[in-house]
DNA sequence: TTTGATGCAAAACGTTTGCACCAAG
DNA sequence: CTTGGTGCAAACGTTTTGCATCAAA
């Protein structure tokens, strides 16, 4: 019987990326299992700045440069998405297998997922992309959010 | 009657330019007139270093800067539009009525444009979309293109 | 013991800005 | 004349890199 603890499940949490980035083939430093941890729990959209702040709070000694080098890291090994949801920062999401895409509100910035297979209409229906092999399908809707809408 | 000319038409385009300047509220300068020529003749998706390259064959003084503070005029004034085609750098073509978006070659970084009303089809098959007031559809398709398919 | 990962500082990158000057209106 | 546009150099914010050190395997 395992020992009983009453914290939620954040060493269980860090572990389990320990392994994963073992199992990547990266090596489980405790930088890195951080940072995995924050894009997988983080809900998505988080830019290399925000993930630093983050994990900051967890391990004082991070330094940006290995955000920015875990990340790149990350996306190649496809462990997350580098995403362009505005002209100035990257931001990182985890890599998940059900194909989904983006509204982005121009005025408070906010970012909605939803899910559509866009690539499946695209492929039917657009002659040019028969010939193309496709790997990526990113789609980003801009405009105002029901809220901003409403507040003005 | 107009005197004979055996150039091609770069001084009209270029006069056209200009008016399409004064007619926008901006002033028709050298400068400017280029910039705006190339982009309405370049074929599209030229990035901001491409457009300054390609300026100084015609006007060898013009400054980097002139050419990012044109760039971001036209964008305002809507006479161009600001793609997203990587991470890097900003991506400028000339304004199209028609909707179209983009097929991104991962290898040799070639980009093919298509026509396809896909902001119709999210706007009748997905919710979250509809409270959305919809501004812009970008949509970014990456892959391998037919040639570099055949290259390997 | 090997090699990938780290922290720091410095550099690189694309882009923007302050300023004095110029030229279109 | 007025005001927007220009060229230059310096600054900006984000991201990358060189290097010596560290620690996972």
């Amino acid at each position: 019987m395992p020992s009983i603890s009453n914290k939620p499940d954040k060493l269980d949490s860090l572990s389990v990326d320990r392994k994963t980035l073992k199992a990547t083939g990266l090596r489980a430093t405790d930088q890195r299992a951080v940072i995995l941890d924050i894009i997988l729990q983080g809900g998505g959209h988080l830019d290399a700045d925000e993930v630093y702040r983050r994990a900051r709070q967890k391990h004082p000694l991070i330094s940006l440069s290995t955000v920015y080098r875990a990340l790149r890291s990350f996306k190649n090994h496809d462990l997350v998405e580098e995403m362009h949801f505005d002209e100035e920062h990257h931001h990182y999401e985890a890599k998940s297998n059900k194909e989904h895409h983006h509204l982005v509100c121009l005025k408070c910035g906010k970012v909605t997922e939803f899910q559509s297979s866009i690539s499946g209409y695209i492929k039917k229906n657009v002659p040019q992309a028969k010939d193309f092999e496709i790997v990526g399908t990113e789609v980003r809707l801009t405009g105002y959010c029901p809220e901003c809408r409403a507040k003005q």
